[in-house]
Formats: C-alpha cells, sequence, structure tokens
DNA sequence: GCCGTTTTCGGCCCGACTGTTTTCAGTCG
C-alpha cells in the first residue's frame, strides 16, 4: 500500500473509533498519524519500514508502527477490518449532518436503532428523536434540515471563488464606523486550494451595529448562530461565514487562531505551555494561577501584549510565520532552528508560459493576451496552444502552429508590446508516450509544454512510463498539470507521482504549478520535498481568456505553501535567463 | 495512542454557542 493509502486507513480508524465513543485523544492519535504519514515522501516511508525506524517519527508509536508496517506489507490490517464490520456502516454519513457528532450519533444509534441516513430521517419524522434525553424538538427540526441540505453544506468552495466573497465582505466591514481593523482569516488566508467556510476577524468597540450589518448581508440565508462575540450566517449558496469581534488588542491573538491551521495552533499552544505560558484567541498569558486563560488576558497585569502577528511569535522564541505556512507540517521547527526561506511573491512574476489563443481553445487572440501581459506588466508571455490530437480544443496541425510561429515572430519584431512572446506548444502526451508532434518542428519552438489529455483511465504503471517517456524525449521543456485533476469535480489520474518527479529533476525537465483555480496541479504538497532535491517550477495560469492570467495569484498562494522561493521558480527570471534555459533542452532560438 | 530538562503515568489547546437544561454536555472550529 501505498502511503497516502496507509493515512486513508489511519483516518477511517479515527473517524470508526470517534463513533464508538473511543477516548477522543486516541482518535487523536490515528489522525495525527495519518497526517505525519502525508508528509512523508513514499521512498522514505520504505526505507523507515524496512530499516524499522518508523518509532523515530514523532507521532508514532509501537501500536502505530505495527499497523503502518502491516498494511505497507500485505494492504490489509485485521484490526481494522474487525473494527468496521463492528460499526454500521451508514453511521460514517451522519457526522456530516451539522449538530450530530460521535456522541448524539451514539444515543441515536443505541436508543432507537438509527443505522443511516434513512432511520434517521424516518425516527425524527416520528417524533422519536425529540423524545430523547439530551434531544428536543429543535434538535430534530434541526437534523431534518441537515439531512435536506448536507450536500449544500458539505461542499467545498475553490479558494478563487471564495476569496471573490471574501473581500467584498473585508472592505464592507473596514468602511464601517465602529471597525478598527477587520482580516478573513481560516484556509482562505492560509491559501488552502479549497475553503470549506469563511472567517471574519473584527477589532471594534461598539459590537451590535456590526452584528447588524453582518447578519443582513445580501444573500444570507438563515443566522445559525449570534452571541456576544460572534454570528455565523449561511448564504444561499450552502457556504457559512463567521464573523468574530474582539477589542483592538486581542485582535492579533484571535486573527492568529482563527487562521489556524487547527494542527499549527495545537502545536503552538504546546511550545507556549513548555515555556510558562498559555496561548489562547484572547491573548498569551502565564500558564500558572488562577482563572482561566480569557480571565487573564482580562488583566493587563498578566497579559502579553502584541499588535501583531509577528509580536506572538517573538514572545514564543520564533520569526514569523506566514499563514500558508501554518499546516502543522514542520513550520514551527523550521522557524525554531531560523530564519524561513524568504517565500516567493506575486511581485516575483516577470511572465508565465503556458497560454492560450483563439488559436485553440482560448477566448482572446495573440495581440490581446499580449496586451493584457503588459498590462501586467510582464516582460514575456508564453503562448502553448494545443496540439492536433486535442480535436476537442481546437489543437493546432503542424501548418497552423508554423503560421502561428511566424506570427509570433513579426509580433516581437513589430516591437508593439514591451511584452516579448515565447513560441511554445502545450502538446499532447499520447497513449503510448510519444509527442504529438514531429521532433524537426519541436525543435523550430522556443519551448514546449508536454500534457495528458486523453486516455486518463490508463493504471499507474502506465501512465507512469507514459509521461516518464515524454520527459525524456529531448525537447520537452516543461510538464503541465501533471495529475489532471479538477478540484471538486475529478479526481487525478493514478501516477506514481514521486517517479514523475523524480525523471524530470535527472532531465533537467520543468514542473508545472498549474495556477487555474481549478487545479493548482502540482499539488502543494509534493513540492517542499521536490524542490529541495533540484525540481525547477513554473507558475502558469494555462489561461484561456486575457483574464485567466491573473490565476497566477492562486498558484503563487499553494507554491508559498509549498515553501518555494524565487530562486526555484522559472518565470520569476529574466527573459534572457528563461531563453538560456531554454537552450540547454536543445532548441534553437531565432 | 503518544509522549517526556516537571517524565514511563497522567496528561493531552481552549473557548463560544446552542439546546437542553437549571448547571452542563455536545458540537464546532
Amino acid at each position: 500500500m501505498t502511503k497516502n493509502e496507509i493515512a486513508d486507513v489511519l483516518n477511517e480508524i479515527g473517524v470508526l473509533l470517534e463513533l464508538k465513543g473511543e477516548n477522543p485523544f486516541k482518535v487523536r492519535a490515528y489522525q495525527n498519524g495519518a497526517r505525519v504519514l502525508e508528509a512523508l515522501e513514499e521512498a522514505e516511508l520504505g526505507r523507515l519500514v524496512d530499516a524499522a525506524e518508523l518509532n523515530s517519527v514523532k507521532g508514532i508509536g509501537e501500536a502505530l508502527v505495527q499497523k503502518i508496517t502491516e498494511l505497507h506489507a500485505t494492504g490489509r490490517l485485521e484490526y481494522f477490518e474487525t473494527l468496521k464490520s463492528s460499526v454500521a456502516p451508514g453511521l460514517v454519513e451522519l457526522l456530516q449532518i451539522p449538530g450530530l457528532g460521535p456522541k448524539k450519533i451514539k444515543v441515536l444509534n443505541d436508543k432507537l436503532g438509527v443505522s443511516d441516513i434513512a432511520t434517521l430521517v424516518a425516527a425524527c419524522t416520528d417524533g422519536r428523536v425529540a423524545e430523547l434525553a439530551g434531544f428536543g424538538a429543535k434538535t430534530q427540526a434541526k437534523i431534518i434540515e441537515g439531512v435536506k441540505n448536507r450536500e449544500a453544506y458539505g461542499r467545498r468552495h475553490l479558494w478563487w471563488d471564495a476569496a471573490a466573497i471574501a473581500g467584498p465582505i473585508v472592505a464592507g466591514l473596514r468602511a464601517l464606523a465602529q471597525v478598527e481593523r477587520a482580516e478573513a482569516a481560516g484556509s482562505l488566508r492560509r491559501g488552502l486550494e479549497t475553503v470549506g467556510d469563511l472567517d471574519f476577524i473584527v477589532a471594534a468597540k461598539d459590537i451590535a451595529p456590526v452584528m447588524t450589518w453582518f447578519t443582513a448581508l445580501p444573500g444570507v440565508k438563515e443566522v445559525t448562530a449570534q452571541g456576544e462575540t460572534k454570528a455565523s450566517v449561511r448564504f444561499e449558496s450552502g457556504l457559512q461565514a463567521d464573523l468574530r469581534i474582539v477589542p483592538a488588542e486581542q485582535f492579533a491573538f484571535a486573527l492568529h487562531h482563527f487562521t489556524g491551521s487547527k494542527d499549527h495552533n495545537v502545536q503552538l499552544r504546546q511550545r507556549a505551555l513548555s515555556r510558562g505560558l498559555s496561548l489562547s484567541e484572547w491573548g498569551l498569558v502565564p500558564a500558572e494561577g488562577e482563572g482561566t486563560a480569557k480571565e487573564k488576558a482580562e488583566n493587563p497585569g498578566l497579559r502579553r501584549n502584541a499588535e501583531t502577528e509577528t509580536e506572538i511569535f517573538s514572545a514564543l522564541g520564533l520569526g514569523f510565520i506566514p499563514p500558508e505556512l501554518r499546516e502543522g507540517v514542520g513550520e514551527i521547527e523550521a522557524a525554531e532552528r531560523g530564519p524561513l526561506p524568504r517565500l516567493v511573491e506575486a511581485e516575483d512574476l516577470r511572465g508565465a508560459f503556458h497560454n492560450h489563443t483563439t488559436e485553440s481553445d482560448g477566448r482572446n487572440t495573440l495581440a490581446e493576451m499580449t496586451a493584457a501581459a503588459e498590462d501586467l506588466g510582464w516582460d514575456y508571455l508564453g503562448i502553448a496552444d494545443h496540439s492536433k490530437s486535442s480535436v476537442q480544443a481546437r489543437g493546432l496541425t503542424e501548418g497552423r502552429l508554423r503560421a502561428q510561429l511566424e506570427e509570433i515572430r513579426a509580433l516581437n519584431r513589430s516591437g508593439k508590446f514591451k511584452t516579448h512572446v515565447f513560441a511554445g506548444t502545450e502538446c499532447d502526451i499520447l497513449p503510448d508516450g510519444q509527442l504529438d508532434f514531429d521532433d524537426g518542428l519541436l525543435g523550430e519552438l522556443d519551448y514546449v509544454v508536454v500534457s495528458v489529455h486523453s486516455a486518463f483511465a490508463q493504471d499507474e504503471e502506465t501512465m507512469t512510463a507514459r509521461i516518464i517517456r515524454a520527459i525524456e524525449h529531448p525537447s520537452a521543456t516543461m510538464l503541465g498539470h501533471l495529475s489532471g485533476r479538477l478540484l471538486l469535480r475529478r479526481e487525478p489520474y493514478r501516477v506514481n507521482v514521486g517517479k514523475i518527479i523524480d525523471a524530470a529533476i535527472a532531465h533537467r525537465v520543468v514542473i508545472e504549478l498549474n495556477a487555474s483555480p481549478w487545479r493548482l496541479d502540482l499539488d502543494w504538497r509534493y513540492w517542499r520535498l521536490a524542490a529541495e532535491r533540484g525540481l525547477m517550477c513554473a507558475i502558469n495560469p494555462d489561461a484561456h481568456e486575457t483574464e485567466g492570467l491573473t490565476h497566477v495569484r492562486a498558484g503563487i498562494n499553494v507554491a508559498r505553501k509549498g515553501w518555494l522561493t524565487r530562486e526555484q521558480i522559472l518565470n520569476t527570471r529574466t527573459r534572457l535567463e528563461v531563453e538560456q534555459w531554454f537552450k540547454q533542452r536543445g532548441r534553437s532560438q531565432t
């Protein structure tokens, strides 16, 4: 079994244990183990298992070593099978319903024999749920509503879409007279590829008008919670948004807390405790003594003041950790060892390579795309339209590609734009790994992006060998959207990412970080280790219209999540440096 | 189940809000 498959099993064990009412810390130990595993490299897992050194990994103890080893070797785990058969399979799904957690589900199962959504709905309709101790009419009604809307409520949203909704809300909050500071927090601020709900943190003295403004936002379907410091609303789309209002002196703490991630917070609080301090959304206070953290935070004599998150980290002996890195995967240890790398920033980009025009399936012409790139201040723009096998995308034939090449050269000579246009192609990797154009034509181009657009159903071995063959082609400059995933819509195809990365490094082929908000592929979780081993990245918007060029913003987010620096990204380099990079792969430059 | 310059047992991050209660358990983040 691969590490991700093993991690899935560990996560599933955690869910099942939760439903059985097991010790929550045991549940967390399994979830933690799964996350630690995901952060390892595939080969590293194999080495640790073979050398019997798994227990040296923090978070993996004796019991998990045994289970991971068994799964790695046999693909099966007796403990898991037994556990699974002891829990009704339909119960897992009930966890998605808002208001239902493991404890309530256990009561429903024990007292009413509820075993899945259907029996749950029946029990609610009969009014049996409302009669249970600890339940009531409101809970019953909420369950019915939750079942009805579970698809909309449970759905995640693309970062890009969530950011478009959050932006005006932050601006609106800041414009209120009572508001001193306002920020979006949560996974949106961390730049995660998909976002579950929106979090807004506000510093304000007068709370009521801010609450009123927020709960009356256009599109609000219901107010799901409203208290002294917090309000939650649900939009028509199913998206939920939370607002937290705090005094100005607690703003930095609240912003940090609600930015998360949960794992990051847990680790940072543990670090605080080891220094005799207690960290919460209210402040940083001595762990010793009477009273809750909140009470202590309200005492100026006890509270450490922090205007900014930088001061919070500093009080714990750490440099600033950018929100994108706060996933609890080693950022605190790295910040402890010394300054973190300077992550790539949007301003570092000087262009991008994978973009389309009306010649294939784009919606803007070469001149329009170039003008848009010039407006963005880019030094260069790469055009890589589809190749002939991508018929559905009006892929270019050899003749049309040669004509486009001439058009691009002519445009550059004309001096009409300050932005230089590189002539490339997004050349299909055919099912057997051959490229869609012959070597002669490919050699005339500035660069070649190779991508898979067909035969997605191939098995892992075939797909991996197919892509590696394309990488080995002397004309290949970079690999497009490695996994083929479409976020929330299509799973990646089966492919051994580790082997592809190895081949790309060996042949000095760039792997693209496709910045389309639907792709963000190759996934940020691979980049830190891959780039450390020498893999070069290109952040490419895969733009099909002028507006699409701005998608590089989403790519920057996930590049930062992958710990990437400017030096590891080809399109931060000057035009001259890029030309040199292209030439080393044997293509001519006219 | 994991972990240890308070260590091999007894902790494990911490608080807001709701609904059901009349002091709190469960859920959520």
